[in-house]
DNA sequence: TCATAATTAAGCAAATATGAGCAGGAATAA
DNA sequence: TTATTCCTGCTCATATTTGCTTAATTATGA
């Protein structure tokens, strides 16, 4: 076995098995620990797995599956900024939606505490966010519990939404392309999404550029419902161009 | 398991569970406390988690703990004591309704995590901790916030519950006479109390005695639509038998 | 308020993991 | 063949991780 066989042997194992130990792999391809820890390294620096005491981790496991409360972390900054251009869209007397994800969140974290403004949210962390804000009106759409993002779906959630009528959703979004548009992980959240979009009159995607070129599981809606995309530089010249050709404003902060 | 697979088990096992205690993680993870301490210490400084004496709570619901006046609830033990006795009527299946207040609250508190039972509420603190009940179901009413207690009342409130059908409701409230009935501060609030209580098989009043004979503002409904009443001694025993002569249960803690 | 119980951080020792250095051996080139 | 390079396994000093103990701190309840 050759060295470059071994260690595509042990991305192999790591692709099923989402971690290993040391000893694991030296006995099961039959070279000394020394060896396997210099085929780690190696594979560590080629970012092809995530190198931790006594083993490794399966790197899909530590990038792509961040939980909530890291991925507030990742790409703070950004959201932040991309936040703060949307709140600078709200006008007095606006009846604006946001949905659940952490850009929303943090667009509720910068809204200013605005009299003759109303919030319709689906999301329990920014209901706890709003409260903060004495002078804003906030509804919320009800429906069913989804823990994982603390956001309310599922048909009471749509049903409510089919009586309000939204001058500006903000709305996030886990992958976005051209040809695909919008898309998440869960398709009964991507209903109460869409469900969402239909209502509004205005639709504008918050999403950094990570979010750009992804696609998740459950679409969601076409490009041609969104109106304007608020987006950090690394959104590539071409597809900017494509976008503007279907109508939508992009805004780069 | 290794270092960052724990950690990062602690984050998913916070996702949804709101607060863990640090035995109850060194159990689960099979490490000593220290480990689980130092973990912690780790996830708090990167700002994943809120670390307690005790254990950890997740970041997104701190600002859901009971403020300083909530934790001057009066007649605290009171109220526990007749929330563990009604949680006691609850059987597996059931779709139970709980409105918002502090004796609700603590039923909440109390539920266990029972699998197929249905949880309908309009109180957002409810949800907070009812987050924490994996395997139970929580549907939100929906409707505009009120700050003052964290509850969703007006309309939409109450056309979503004319949709929903609902086996036991408790409900907590302001003041309750023979006369009167119970009654409650807020017109708006009043009037989804009374949806609840329409669309109820079963009406249970959780209330200590400090409410009976108080009157408040806004009628909710008369003493005919109560079915039972959990409450503690100190209650008047003409006033009970006057409400078993109206057929309702009367169950003393 | 004070006493008691629970929780914690810090220090320590044991077990384990690591990387650097070295030597042997296979493959390769001259 | 001989020299060179590369890969490998071994050794060992050093790192890290972990669980235990203890003193101090922090809750709790009377």
């Amino acid at each position: 076995m050759f060295t470059h066989e071994r260690q595509k042997k042990i991305k192999e194992i790591l692709y099923s098995k989402k971690s290993v130990s040391v000893p694991e792999l030296s006995e099961q391809l039959d070279v000394s620990e020394s060896t396997i820890r210099r085929d780690l390294h190696i594979l560590e620096q080629n970012r092809l797995i995530y190198r931790t005491h006594g083993g490794a981790i399966n790197i899909d496991f530590v990038r792509f599956e961040p939980s909530l409360s890291e991925k507030e972390v990742q790409f703070r900054e950004e959201k932040s900024q991309i936040a703060r251009r949307a709140v600078q869209m709200i006008r007095e007397g606006d009846t604006i939606a946001l949905d659940g994800g952490t850009t929303t969140l943090e667009i509720a974290k910068n809204l200013p505490n605005m009299v003759n403004l109303t919030v319709v949210t689906n999301s329990v962390k920014i209901i706890a966010e709003l409260a903060n804000l004495q002078d804003v009106s906030v509804v919320v759409t009800g429906g069913n519990l989804r823990r994982m993002n603390m956001t309310l779906i599922g048909p009471i959630s749509n049903r409510t939404l089919k009586k309000l009528h939204i001058d500006k959703l903000f709305t996030g979004t886990i992958g976005l392309t051209y040809e695909e548009g919008l898309t998440t992980t869960d398709v009964i959240e991507a209903e109460t999404k869409r469900a969402m979009i239909k209502k509004a009159k205005e639709v504008i995607v918050v999403a950094d550029y990570s979010k750009i070129g992804k696609l998740a599981f459950a679409n969601v809606a076409s490009i041609d419902s969104i109106d304007k995309l608020i987006t950090n530089t690394g959104i590539s010249k071409s597809l900017v161009k494509k976008l503007q050709k279907k109508g939508i404003e992009i805004i780069t902060v």
